[in-house]
DNA sequence: ACATCCACCTGCTCGC
DNA sequence: TGCGAGCAGGTGGATG
């Protein structure tokens, strides 16, 4: 489930089933899974045996799990992965990936993942949601953390030289928007995703902040977005926001606000979905260059 | 430093 | 029924 709703689903499901539980065995049953670990999957394993669980946080798509020992479980779900609990005598489907096992013998957290873009690691790492594993230092606070702080974010979008949707999916500058959630928020405030972040008047990006913060807490209520059963929370159960949709996926269908046909466009090995009346494509720049900048402003 | 692109995977759907 | 092409919600590392 791989925006920031989704994974934000998931961590709550942490909380609730795996915190305060001590881990009894652990069974890695696809390499690439704990690519990111430098050990293998037997050290993986020791790592995990025997260490409580003390606390999930989040930021943007990242998870991570805190132990008991000062290090921390860290997991990234890709583009396919799912954290389920599931009864011990649950059987193996075909992704699955990893089992951790409890003390307790109760349910199983299991990692399953098609695509296996995600993966788990483990870490040195504190306690708290502010201290970050070192591997997560590049990703930026996304808008659901208290401490996200718009000013810096907008002054920074502005300075890039790109286009706004490739800037809102970059996770160093804000973090937890993918494909879906930028769709919908350009859509809501009438951007198209090609317009340049260093023309974005400072109230338009603020608006577009206010629409990213408003789709997450919206989806979030209504358990993220699904479209199958690729996406679910740790019960296997999907979210509900796909019906509120207004822009992703909808190619070819109304403008739920203005009724013109739904636009779908090619954008880095993807689509992009947008209204062609409310998000008017911009005018193809001038061709200039950091360089011509730099003499624009070097000259008074 | 910054911007862009592509490899990394499996599975599903579509058109021939 | 088979087969290739295209598509899918993400990211890091290579390249410019």
């Amino acid at each position: 489930m791989p925006e920031l709703p989704e994974v934000e689903v998931v961590r709550a499901g942490l909380v609730r089933w795996v915190v305060g539980r001590e881990i009894g065995s652990v069974t890695v049953g696809h390499a690439r899974a704990i690519r990111r670990f430098p050990g293998g999957p037997r050290e993986f394993e020791a790592a995990l045996t025997g260490r409580t669980v003390r606390a999930a946080h989040r930021r943007g798509k990242y998870l991570w799990l805190p132990l008991s020992d000062g290090q921390v479980l860290l997991g990234h779900l890709g583009m396919s992965g799912q954290l389920l609990v599931a009864a011990p005598d649950t059987p193996a489907g075909r992704h699955l990936r990893i089992v951790i096992g409890f003390s307790d013998g109760g349910p199983d957290l299991r990692f399953v993942d098609q695509r296996t873009f995600g993966g788990l690691s483990v870490e040195p790492g504190g306690d708290g949601p502010d201290q970050l594993p070192a591997s997560l230092a590049h990703i930026a606070r996304d808008p659901l953390d208290p401490q996200f702080e718009e000013t810096v974010f907008i002054s920074r979008l502005r300075r890039r030289r790109t286009e706004i949707k490739r800037a809102l999916l970059d996770q160093s500058l804000i973090s937890g928007v993918g494909n879906i959630y930028a769709d919908e928020a350009l859509w809501r405030v009438g951007l198209h995703g090609g317009r340049p972040t260093d023309r974005l008047p400072v109230a338009k990006a603020s608006e577009l902040v206010a629409a990213i913060r408003d789709v997450m807490i919206e989806a979030l209520a209504q358990g993220g977005t699904s479209f199958d059963s690729l996406y679910v929370d740790v019960n296997g159960d999907s979210g509900y926001f796909s019906r509120s949709l207004n822009a992703y996926g909808r190619g070819d269908q109304p403008c739920p606000r203005c009724g013109a046909p739904m636009r779908r466009e090619p954008f880095m090995n993807r689509s992009s979905f947008s209204c062609p009346v409310c998000q008017p494509r911009p005018r193809k720049r001038a061709v200039t260059t950091r360089h011509t900048n730099d003499l624009r402003q070097a000259c008074p």
